[in-house]
DNA sequence: CCTGATTTTGATATCGGTAACAACAGAATT
DNA sequence: AATTCTGTTGTTACCGATATCAAAATCAGG
């Protein structure tokens, strides 16, 4: 037994279907659907027949009848860490921006810093059938992996520059970046350079970060000390400790390179407390280039990532990837530049 | 002509269909549907023997196909004026944390502060039929209400308190929060108080907190003045801009209070940079409580605003409307309280 | 052991669209 | 004038699931 009359082509959920339009206008739905998604196929006239009855019905297509159907989908899905690290937010601005313009939308979730809570994330989405993923982590489950291979459908992943990367790559190098501004610190004179990160057990940006540091030393010279290599949590507070830390266990430290803004910011914040003078006491050196950097006093040495582009990027690429079909495209790796910025701090 | 022979039970596409778990567990799709959706209804054995089946095929439902077959969606839709205001993450974490948990996902889009990019979005979720829909603003234009109106789903407004809700509110009293804190600060013994907001052109939140504080003030007994209102663009820079332009025009300013924390803290950072002591020469008092002004000195005394929860009891109270009908919600309006810091700045 | 109530399972139509091909008309070619 | 081409529109069979109702199997009670 039908479920509904299909002879019944008045409004009953309060949206009408792409029948009723079709028999408004007296033609068949494949002329709807043309009008709709192909528009220079159908005559103008029957363009315009069919427009003047979607507007009088306020006809809203089914999204998800024309997925299924034709098997094409216009949804992104974006795994991020945490949504509220304000790194972030840059990065799925320009997604989103430029996703918008090609009609697509963005389905967020967040995975908590675990890659088995990301592996779920993507069986929804998968599941959810997306056009293309993007992830900003670049440590995955082997049954993730396999899942997102088998579906076959483009990922970037965002977070860093992995050595075996899923499919495309839109990201700066973190290991670089450290290195850069390491070696930024060592040119201007200082001697004891100590490092502070996030924790790195499952963080291969903090991993890589430090690797960049420690390569640096080795560049200038320096010889590397554990004493002067940090790893804490996040927050103000954390940068906080980790400069008065270091302060107590290595007097003769001249120079913190805080591979984090809201640590580098903690940081200088102590130090105002402390009255160490920055740079005087010591230097302070931050990654990302956020607006407080810029404002507070001493303003903070930092670098400059690509946040914005990296978004932009990774939506441009996945949808040629899906539009065009750009096949050639798989396995990309966009490696973007980023910038020393020198200010008063260091 | 078929598009793909229905008898071809074979993986193509990537992904299996629920037709070639009921063929291999030798049971009809029903089968396999009920065992997924509603386990309770079939018998141990043809459970046992249809999830089995399902692990060996690597069966993924398709979401599209389910919803628009049971007319029911697992997709709520949210609109946030920018996705890089710090302060909405919490309340997007909010969401998200508990959405997730019922197994809802997130579709996010920006309006940029526009109602008429909002209405856009709004038609665009429509279409892919969200059960739901979370607005951040509460202005909205004419047809996007009358289309959520005709769409029938239930919508959460949460940046405000409007006069005329479209449908559940949740979220804190911006009038409220001015008073207090401007209440706060005529009781501290503030004589001139000066208040700082963004442009509130098309924002009733920057309107509201205006009202909010006028109304104070007139119980405080003070007279309003023209030039301690003052309207601004975004950024730390115009925090900084604020507090010059103010103490400029009016020398006699003892305290200003920025409905709004990046303002404040730009405005701190300039009184530094100026030897303006605070609250010595200009006490600061700022809107909603982030890390950054707890970790300033002097700290600033701000309003604590729920954030976080508004973002969970969204998402509890649109599920309960989805899931179990609780059609006694609609129009409910849940006011959440908010609270005076009392810091070092005022 | 049989009958009616209850629980399980399946057949079928449908959700609202689109792909693929057929049908037809007028334009272009020979 | 017959034939081929091109462009428009329609017909039909699906996409991959679920609602509904019917059929089959199991259970209870007499």
């Amino acid at each position: 037994m039908p479920r509904r009359s299909s002879e019944d082509s008045s409004k009953r959920n309060g949206s009408a279907r792409m029948r009723d339009v079709a028999v408004r206008a007296g033609v068949s739905t494949m002329t709807v659907s043309r009008v709709l998604n192909e528009p220079g196929k159908v005559s103008e006239e029957m363009r315009e027949r069919v427009l003047k009855a979607v507007r009088e019905i306020g006809y809203l297509p089914n999204h998800l009848a024309g997925s299924l159907s034709s098997n094409r989908s216009t949804t992104i899905g974006l795994i991020v860490p945490s949504i509220d690290n304000s790194i972030y937010t840059q990065t799925v601005k320009g997604l989103s921006e430029v996703l918008k313009r090609s009609g697509f939308q963005l389905m967020i979730a967040e995975s908590g810093y675990d890659p088995n809570e990301e592996e779920e994330l993507i069986t929804v989405f998968l599941s959810h059938r997306v056009g293309g993923l993007v992830l900003h982590s670049t440590e995955h489950t082997p049954q993730a992996i396999e899942k997102i291979r088998k579906s076959g459908i483009p990922v970037v992943e965002n977070g860093n520059i992995p050595k075996e990367p899923l499919d495309m790559v839109v990201s700066y190098s973190n290991r670089d970046a450290s290195y850069a501004m390491t070696m930024h610190l060592g040119r201007l004179g200082y001697r004891k350079i100590a490092f502070a990160s996030l924790y790195s057990v499952h963080n291969d940006r903090s991993q890589d970060r430090l690797k960049g540091y420690l390569a640096a030393l080795k560049q200038l010279g320096h010889e590397p000390d554990p004493r002067m290599v940090l790893e804490t949590g996040r927050g103000l507070a954390a940068g906080a400790e980790v400069v008065a830390r270091v302060m107590q266990s290595v007097p003769e430290v001249d120079a913190l390179f805080c591979a984090g803004e809201v640590l580098a910011a903690g940081a200088l914040f102590e130090c105002q407390r402390r009255n160490w003078s920055v740079p005087g006491r010591i230097a302070l050196a931050s990654f990302d280039d956020v607006d407080l950097l810029r404002h507070v006093s001493p303003s903070i040495t930092t670098l400059r990532l690509p946040r914005y582009d990296i978004g932009e990027r990774t939506a441009r690429i996945l949808l040629s990837r899906i539009i065009d079909g750009a096949d050639h495209l798989r396995g990309s790796v966009v490696d973007l530049k980023f910038e020393v910025i020198q200010r008063e701090s260091t």
